[in-house]
DNA sequence: TGAACATATGAACATTTGTTCATATGTATT
DNA sequence: AATACATATGAACAAATGTTCATATGTTCA
């Protein structure tokens, strides 16, 4: 690794932001098996529509997840091979 | 990976908080060199040392930073091989 | 022992964050 | 067009967080 300016510092403790809630981690790890609607995480994490949405905004701004339109149904799914890298990584460590 | 706890999940959000405050991932980084005292970390980052200090007091509960006294002086180090790993994968994903 | 230095800690405060509630938007179906 | 369903959004609120200030603790050296 090179050296590092204090701007990228910046932009990497925001990346880590978005793993260091509760349940926006465990919506990205209910993403790593496959795209999920909005109803099903919610129901999945038993929390309402609503705090999930919030939450998917804040990813979806921070380019971790994308989403497409079925009908009157919304998928998301993970939309960075990173994520599923680093987030693993940090498992792994927890497991230890 | 194999199936995971709503528990670990939940440890790796904690973890994960530790990386998502810009302060406490320039303290980490400016570790990845060699150990620092708490004055030179201060100085470095231009904070006051107290919060330095509390900082680095969440980072040591974390298991993350270890030191060691020599006189009045006391020496912060990195206790742990991931956190250069996690870091830096963060820190490419940022970059590209 | 007393002064100077290095670090830690508690309290207070402002700011940020995550959730809930109410409601708006968009789509499908009848 | 009206209704039902899926999702998004704004406002309000409580809780958590990070910093500062003042002060305490611990160490060294004269």
């Amino acid at each position: 690794m090179k050296k590092i300016d204090e701007n990228t510092l910046y932009d990497t403790a925001e990346l880590f932001k978005n793993f260091s809630d509760s349940t926006r981690i465990r919506i990205l790890y209910c993403l790593f098996e496959k795209e999920r609607s909005v109803t099903e995480i919610a129901e999945l994490l038993k929390m309402n529509q609503s705090a999930i949405s919030h939450q998917l905004r804040f990813l979806k701004n921070s380019k971790l997840v994308k989403n497409r339109r079925d009908g009157k149904t919304i998928y998301y799914s993970l939309d960075d091979d990173h994520v599923y890298n680093i987030i693993s990584q940090g498992i792994e460590h927890v497991q230890e």
